[in-house]
DNA sequence: AGTAATCTGACCAATAGCAATCATTTTGAT
DNA sequence: ATCAAAATGATTGCTATTGGTCAGATTACT
C-alpha cells in the first residue's frame, strides 16, 4: 500500500461517504494520523476534497460527481514555474493552455488559486474561462464548476492527450483568448518554440494566433533541445517563465527578441 | 525472458491493475528492483505509464477515473448491456457514443473487445473509429492505440463529462457515423429518448442525425422515467437494448414503431 | 465565558525508495 | 573466436515518505 494507493482509497471512501475523520480514515488504510493529515492536505490543495476539524468533506454536496486525482511523481520545478504563471492570470480572462506536462501544472496551479474557489454565493459568471485541447486538463478541470471549460474538438494523440487535426483549429478560430500558455518541448533564440509531432506544433500554433498575449513556460533544459515542428517564431513570445537553469547568453538573445524573461 | 518483453509484460499489468510497485514487478518478472527501476523509465520517458514513488501507474489512470469507475462497476445489468452492444461492432467502423454512465460501459466493452486488440505486425488503420463527446470516454479510450478516438469540442459539463453547444455540433456536422450508441435519462413509446438537460439533448441530437443506426442503450428503469429534453422522436431508433425488467406493453409499442429490442 | 477534550502543524528520527556508479554477464557483430 | 556494446545486479550516498511526540490552536460542552 504506497501513497498514490492511499490517496485514491481516501477520495473513494470521501466520495461514498460524504465525509471521513481522521481516525478513520487512518485505520482503514494502516497508516498513521499524521500522514492521513498529510495526505488530506496534498488533496485539499488540489480542491478534491475539503478540510474540516477532525476529517474531510468531499467537495460539492452532489453525489456521483466524477473526480479525478493525477497520481505522479512531483516535479518541483515545474510546479513553481506554474505558480508564477498561474499568477499573471486575473478574473474573469480567458485562458489558452496546450497540452504537455508543464501546461498541466499550469492549469492545476490555476485551479488551485484560492481567489478562483468557488464563494459562499454561487456566481453566476464563472470566474474563468480556459480553452484547450488536452483531454487531460479538460477532464481535470471539468470538476472546478467556477471554471468554465472550452475543449477544441479533434483526434486525441495517445502520447500526450491531445486533440489535433482540423476539427481543433477550426474551433480556435471562433475563440478569443486573453492569455495562451505554451508548454513545449524545445525552445531557442533562432527556432523559437517547437514541437514534437506536427500536427500538434499545427494546432498550438492555431491557439497561439488567436491570444493577445503568449506566454510560454519551460523548463531550462528545453533551451538545449531541438524538437521537429515550428510552433511559432521566437518574436512572438511575450513571455518566457523558467528557472534559474538558464544560462545567461540565451537569456539576452530571449531579452533582444523583446521578450521578458520571469525566474521562478 | 529479454527485455522487449519484459517491457510488455510490464505495460500489460500495469494496464490491467492500473498501477504496479517495483518489489512486486521484480518478484514477478524475477530481475532485480534496479532493472525494473531502469524499466519504468523508459516507459515512462516513451509516456507509456507514468513514474510514482515505489512504482508505476498507467498513463491513463493517472488522469484516472478510478472512483467514477467503481461506481459504475457495480451494476451489472449496464454491463450486460454493454457487452451486447460491443457485440454490435464490426472492424473499421466508425461508432459514435454520447455520455452517461451506461455510454462510458459501452465504450470500456469495445475497448475490450479482442478482436480489436493491436496485433503482432502494427496496423496502419485504426481497428475501429470512436466519436465521442463524453471527456471521460475519450480519456479513457485514448490509451488504447488501435482505437481512433475523435473529440468533438465543446463546453463541459460538470454533471455528465458531456461536451456540449456551438462547437460540438459543429465538428458532429462533418463527420458521418454507422452505428451511435446513445445513453439516455428516460425513454418511452410515446417522447422518445430525452435528456435532462437541454444543451445534451440537442448534442445527442445532433449525432443521432449523424448516423446510419441509432442503438439506445438504456436499462429497464428508464422507462419510467420523464427527462426534460427530447433527443430524438422514438421512430427514429433502430435498436433498444435493454434488459428483462421492461414489461410487455411496452416492449409491444416500441416493437409497434419499428424498433428491434434486444434483452441484454 | 470558561474548561476539557480534541485536533493541528511542526519537528525529529527511522525507514524505504531513488539515482548514480561500477563490476559482471549477456548479446551481437565481425 | 574476439571484441564492443548493451543489459543486469549490487553498492552507496541521498532524498522522500512515514510515524511519533508535543506545544499551541480549535472545538465542544457546560
Amino acid at each position: 500500500m504506497n501513497r498514490q494507493h492511499r490517496l485514491s482509497s481516501i477520495l473513494e471512501l470521501v466520495v461514498q461517504k460524504g465525509n471521513i475523520e481522521v481516525e478513520d480514515a487512518a485505520h482503514i488504510l494502516g497508516v498513521s494520523a499524521a500522514t492521513i493529515r498529510r495526505d488530506f492536505d496534498v488533496l485539499a490543495k488540489r480542491q478534491l476534497l475539503t478540510r474540516t476539524h477532525g476529517g474531510a468533506v468531499a467537495i460539492g454536496s452532489s453525489l456521483g460527481l466524477p473526480l479525478t486525482y493525477k497520481v505522479a511523481k512531483d516535479d518541483k520545478v515545474k510546479q513553481r514555474i506554474a505558480k508564477v504563471a498561474a499568477e499573471m492570470v486575473s478574473r474573469h480572462q480567458i485562458i489558452g493552455i496546450n497540452g504537455g506536462t508543464t501546461s498541466t501544472e499550469v492549469a492545476r496551479a490555476i485551479a488551485a488559486r484560492s481567489e478562483f474557489a468557488p464563494g459562499e454565493t454561487q456566481e453566476v459568471m464563472p470566474a474563468l474561462t480556459v480553452v484547450t485541447n488536452a483531454l487531460n486538463i479538460a477532464a481535470e478541470l471539468t470538476v472546478r464548476h467556477q471554471i468554465k471549460i472550452v475543449v477544441t474538438g479533434g483526434v486525441a494523440r495517445p502520447q500526450s492527450y491531445e486533440l489535433t487535426g482540423p476539427f481543433a483549429e477550426e474551433v480556435l478560430k471562433e475563440v478569443n483568448i486573453d492569455i495562451v500558455f505554451l508548454g513545449v518541448n524545445a525552445l531557442n533564440p533562432t527556432m523559437g518554440a517547437s514541437a514534437n509531432h506536427e500536427d500538434e506544433a499545427k494546432v498550438n500554433r492555431a491557439m497561439a494566433l488567436r491570444a493577445q498575449k503568449i506566454i510560454v513556460v519551460a523548463d531550462s533544459s528545453k533551451f538545449s533541445r531541438n524538437a521537429f515542428a515550428t510552433i511559432c517564431p521566437p518574436e512572438d513570445i511575450d513571455i518566457l517563465i523558467t528557472d534559474s537553469g538558464i544560462d545567461e547568453k540565451t537569456a539576452q538573445d530571449f531579452r533582444a527578441l523583446g521578450i521578458e524573461i520571469v525566474i521562478a
